[in-house]
DNA sequence: CATATAATGAGAATCGTTATCGATATGATG
DNA sequence: CATCATATCGATAACGATTCTCATTATATG
């Protein structure tokens, strides 16, 4: 997806949030866009630069979760990653290092999602569940470590 | 599993391990044993009162973790929960709800897990990525909050 | 029983994150 | 274009979860 067509539709929907897509909320934005995995606040500072200043950084992350553009990812203790939602990116699941602590983002592949889907509903449904949505997450070693 | 086989194990393990079976560690692992999904420092400490006080609690954790008896499990930000790790409590997922933040275990049916497992390790094969484990966390509304 | 060492517990320190609040930027209106 | 109402920003203080420190206590072993 281009920066511009990405642009266009966080734009339309922080609008029907009524949030304005600002030049620190862009600068998150490109930058989440680019990466191949969730990242945290920190990681993005190091990455940006005082381009957007810390505590903005947490708001600017805050508010555009709450506008339903970035969703929070938990894998490592005491911080949040965050990586744009599926609607943006597509339905993905993760590959998370147990040496590094990386996470990588792994496209679902259509056939394999197919499969996944109707176990996971099955089983939510056994167990009176109302499910919105699932995640895989692989654990191992990714290829820098292994 | 009863107490004192559970017990048996435990002690086998951090025997190995080099570490003590004390007698806070066997109240935060019995404690464990009875919940029905993971839980943090703060909600065990509530659970068990003083019996152990909180810098032993985390420590404690800590500790099991390390020597393999626990595992941690992230899916709300800033604090980790924890559970008696799969080989004492049997391979399961997770029910995560989005609304209460509650985390259920949902032992794994063996017929859904083979497919899941052939799905999971062709998957990260592609990703030249060397799996040790995976975890299937299905967000949803629990039956409270549904 | 003596001793070496592991574990404990209270409190301080740390770390990621959130709240506060005055300053600044922006869009609407006259 | 000037004014105004309000959204956003950014520095800093505050907070909650967790880790560290260190003096005390418990435990295994000779």
């Amino acid at each position: 997806m281009t920066n511009s067509t990405l642009d266009r539709q966080v734009e339309r929907r922080l609008a029907d949030a009524d949030v304005r897509y600002t030049k620190g909320r862009r600068a998150v934005i490109h930058t989440l866009s680019q990466m191949d995995g969730p990242r945290s606040a920190a990681e993005l500072h190091n990455i940006m630069g005082e381009v957007v200043p810390v505590s903005s950084l947490y708001r600017t992350l805050a508010v555009l979760e709450e506008a339903g553009v970035l969703a929070p990812h938990y894998s490592s203790p005491g911080l949040t990653r965050y990586e744009l939602a599926e609607w943006l990116s597509g339905h993905h699941h993760h590959l998370v290092c147990i040496d590094c602590g990386q996470v990588e983002d792994l496209p679902a592949d259509e056939a394999v999602e197919g499969q996944l889907r109707s176990l996971v509903s099955s089983v939510a449904k056994s167990a009176s569940f109302t499910e919105t949505n699932h995640a895989l997450e692989i654990e191992g070693r990714c290829a820098l470590c292994a």
